[in-house]
RNA sequence: GCCGGAGUGGCGGAAUGGUAGACGCGCGCGACUCAAAAUCGCGUAUCACAAGGUGUGUGGGUUCAAGUCCCACCUCCGGCACCA
């Protein structure tokens, strides 16, 4: 076991890095700057999980190689600190979230301190604090101002159990992601902010950014651009007597000729308007359908799966632009009003949904493509042609491909080419109360103003009862003197606070937790500022932010919402880029013994601070760095640790035979060279590999060179702050290792002076032999030629072909 | 169904096309000890007494040489999913 006390240790260490400032970040400095980010936490009760620490280790351990290799590293932390958990616990106990708040605040503090992150605390802040949430407003302003934050009626996503709407992103198979219980659809008119105008470009800026591949490709699907076509169907009553038409959006416009009928969303428009026409004649049966769609849940509508079910709209015809016929129209749930236009054309021939309802209901299939006898033998077979082909229809289109076929068609009847996102717009507020409070106000007409700029913050007023009232609005509506407010509207149509003036109301909605958590890395670069979000200049010269680490689980959701922002942000002229993280990684999960989620109920859960106060923040950390592959998903072991521990145990022996005159061994050159190069590629945990080699190779020795065990201890340094600060100490330093310069490896020093060759006959392993090091092929088969290895399995026989890879293998083909 | 990722000892996992299993855990034997723990040393893919053979999910292929490259599959994990 170690002489060492490490809780005397971490605590005397961390204060003195913090009184001497070596971590803080001068932004104005004139060095290059680097941007290291990391997700910073919604401070739960339950404290720092492991997998924080995996995360911010690996990022702290660049960040103190970068600060060495000469970089200005911003490095900072903060909290995620307004969301639900802290109001269901202030619903329970009556305590106020902002107290619960603190309280876990600190505990992650104290955590984080202990782990010996290399944060700049001075950056600190907090979402809840005025002066951080006055700026999450003022964005919200810009965005009503451009139109991209408004309010709509529309059926959202209701969680009975948090009496809060929940975004679509927050819905999982249908439930709601935090509590489980099953969300319910309920028409409110809502804040929304409009992601789907910026949907292309953040498909598009992905090419310019460095995000692992899964990450780009997982945002790629979620926004789900694809281009097709948009096309005007003519319809009209069986006498003609009424006549609209109906937009369609379609990929296949290839495949028009082979449409047989229309389907239109029961939610689509243009069924109200049949209706109150009546043009329709069965209308009682379309409106009961109608009806049913609107009340089915998400999940009811989708886990219905195979089973399609739709109404034919009786007594009215669409007319197929591409050859004039008329086609019949039907309703069915199986399209979605929210995507393209909520219509579609039906090629049963050539689509799986519109040939299992075809089916269903007897409809007629008509072929539209052909490749060679493909069409016809899937037909035969019972299932539609869904792939490429040539145009079947006799006539000007006749046998153009797919590809040519989709632009001339949807150019002949006068459709056009359009780009559709699976993005839906973000429906941005929740009838809670611990958020950001949303900066408008309604007059007694219900007209709604925007706040005037100098309003803000807008501050979160304290209440008794945070119970949601059980109209689903927010306990801020309850809050009379809070919520009505005097004032004026000023000649821009702001609103202005003004004891003559006339009573408004404001709004009680608060922004949803992803608000505070879409820009607040641009804050840690002028944190303090109160005349803007940042300073203009400095934001210029930190954005965007250099690499970004996190969870997979935020790759559809805090990603693309705080890329939104950015972008618009910089649409405004705030920020000096379009993308605001240049390279994003994310580490693999830490799971429980055995590969199974760590949770509460399984009490599987490892904390910090026992790993901590056993052996040390430094085993801890770089156990999590040894575990397996940083952006793999590993099981946590128990007894694994115990080897970290005993490495920790011999780099403090190893101090013990620590002499001035002794040469310096090759293994930490080369071991220079791998730590560098791993870290750089977060191969952490091979990092720490040959870390181990390097150590017992210093173990086998009596004595060590100085020179190598401080090399050694630079290098582990970043990985194992607390020892090596320690050992570095013992050895007579008075500045800090943190500080010192990133070691080179001395090239002369590094080479061994000989080499195994691996001696192979037709390609198998026969052996291996010992030669200096870079002799030349002669050289070697000359010596190769007096070994017994080479006598045994060659003998006289004549080689046919001699391999030489210097210094590595002869391949003798016989 | 679609899109990603991964399959290597008892376990976590290493391997610019060039000695598969580094490093760590575990296990076995030994040293130290009255004893145990800790520590140290040696061993540890598999079949075989041995010579030697076989081995990186499966089946093919390219190559002097394949865990690595190519083709066809299988399984597991993650994401999306009536997206027209």
């Amino acid at each position: 076991m170690s002489n060492l006390d490490y809780k005397a240790l971490s605590d005397y260490w961390s204060k003195k890095w913090k009184d001497d400032g070596i971590y803080s970040t001068d932004v104005t400095r004139d060095k290059k700057k680097l941007f290291l980010l990391v997700e910073f936490p919604y401070p739960s009760g339950e404290g720092l999980h492991v997998g924080h620490v995996r995360s911010y280790t690996a990022m702290d351990v660049i960040a103190r190689k970068k600060r060495r290799e000469g970089y200005e590293v911003l490095f900072p932390m903060g909290y995620d600190a307004f969301g639900l958990p802290a109001e269901n616990y202030a619903i329970k106990t009556g305590i106020h979230p902002s107290i619960t708040t603190r309280k876990n605040i600190d505990n992650f503090e104290r955590q984080m301190m202990d782990c010996g992150f290399s944060f700049d605390w001075e950056r600190k802040f907090e979402t809840t604090d005025p002066e951080y949430y006055k700026w999450t407003q003022w964005i919200f302003l810009k965005m009503y101002e451009k139109g991209l934050a408004y309010k709509k009626e529309m059926p959202v996503n209701w969680c009975p159990k948090d009496k809060c709407v929940l975004a679509n992103e927050e819905v999982v198979d249908g439930a709601c992601e935090r509590c489980g219980t099953t969300v319910e659809k309920k028409n409110k008119e809502q804040w929304m902010l409009a992601i789907t105008k910026y949907a292309e470009r953040l498909d598009k800026d992905l090419d310019d950014t460095a995000y692992l591949e899964k990450i780009k490709t997982q945002q790629r699907n979620w926004i789900g651009l694809s281009e097709g076509s948009e096309i005007d169907f003519k319809i009209k009553s069986e006498d003609a007597s009424f006549e609209s038409s109906f937009t369609i959006f379609t990929t296949r416009a290839d495949t028009l000729f082979g449409c047989t009928y229309c389907v239109l969303a029961p939610e689509q428009p243009l069924v109200m308007e049949l209706l109150s026409n009546n043009v329709i004649t069965n209308s009682s049966e379309v409106t009961e359908y109608k009806d049913n769609a609107r009340l089915k849940t998400d999940i009811d509508r989708s886990a219905e799966g195979k089973e399609k079910t739709g109404v034919k709209l009786e007594g009215v015809v669409a007319i197929n632009p591409a050859n004039n016929e008329e086609v019949p129209v039907f309703i069915a749930d199986y399209v979605l009003p929210q995507y393209g236009t909520g219509a579609i054309m039906a090629v049963p021939a050539h689509d799986e949904r519109d040939y299992e309802f075809a089916k269903q209901y007897n409809l007629t299939i008509k072929k539209a493509i052909f490749v060679d006898d493909q069409v016809f033998i899937d037909l035969v077979n019972n299932k539609p042609y869904c792939g490429e082909g040539k145009v079947f229809e006799e006539g000007v289109f006749y046998g153009l491909t797919s590809e040519v076929a989709r632009k001339k068609i949807t150019e002949a009847v006068g459709g056009k080419i359009v780009i559709k996102s699976k993005l839906r717009d973000w429906v941005f507020a929740r009838q809670r109360y611990w958020g950001e409070p949303i900066p408008v106000v309604y007059d007694k007409d219900g007209t709604m103003y925007p706040v005037a700029e100098s309003e803000l913050p807008i501050v979160l007023p304290m209440v008794d009862k945070y119970e949601p009232t059980d109209n689903g609005e927010s306990p801020l509506a309850i809050i009379s003197d809070w919520v009505n407010v005097k004032g004026r509207i000023d000649s821009t149509g702001h609103f202005t606070t003004d004891d003559n003036g006339e009573v408004f109301r404001r709004e009680t909605d608060t922004m949803p937790q992803w608000a505070g958590s879409s820009w607040y890395f641009m804050r840690y670069i002028d944190p303090r500022n109160n005349q803007a979000l940042g300073d203009k200049d400095l934001l210029a010269k930190w954005l965007p932010v250099d690499w970004y680490n996190g969870g997979m689980e935020h790759t559809t959701l805090h990603l693309l919402y705080s890329r939104f922002w950015y972008k618009f942000l910089f649409d405004i002229g705030i920020v000096p880029t379009s993308e605001p993280y240049y390279k994003r990684t994310s580490q693999g999960m830490i799971l429980g013994a055995g590969g199974v989620k760590m949770s509460k109920s399984l009490g599987n859960v490892v904390n910090p601070d026992k790993i901590i106060t056993e052996y040390g923040a430094d085993v801890l950390r770089v156990y999590e760095m040894f575990i397996g592959p940083f952006d793999q998903s590993v099981a946590w072991d128990d007894k694994a640790i115990v080897g970290v521990s005993r490495f920790m145990d011999k780099v403090e022996k190893c101090a013990g035979k620590v002499v001035v005159n002794t040469p310096s061994l090759p293994i930490i050159h080369q071991t220079i060279v791998k730590v560098s190069r791993d870290i750089d590629s977060t191969a952490f945990n091979t990092a720490i590999s040959s870390l181990m080699i390097c150590v017992n190779e210093f173990e086998k020795k009596d004595k060590i060179a100085k020179g190598d065990f401080e090399m050694f201890l630079k290098i582990l340094a970043p990985f194992a702050p607390f020892i090596t600060e320690e050992l570095w100490k013992n050895l007579g330093y008075t500045t800090s290792i943190h500080t010192s310069g990133w070691p080179l490896p001395d090239e002369s020093l590094m080479i061994e002076s000989e080499v195994t060759y691996a001696f192979q006959v037709a390609g198998k392993l026969r052996g291996t032999f010992i030669t200096p090091k870079d002799l030349e092929e002669e050289a070697v088969i000359e010596l190769l030629k007096t070994l017994d290895i080479y006598k045994k399995y060659i003998e006289n026989a004549e080689p046919k072909k001699i391999i030489f890879v210097k210094n590595r293998l002869v391949n003798i083909v016989l």
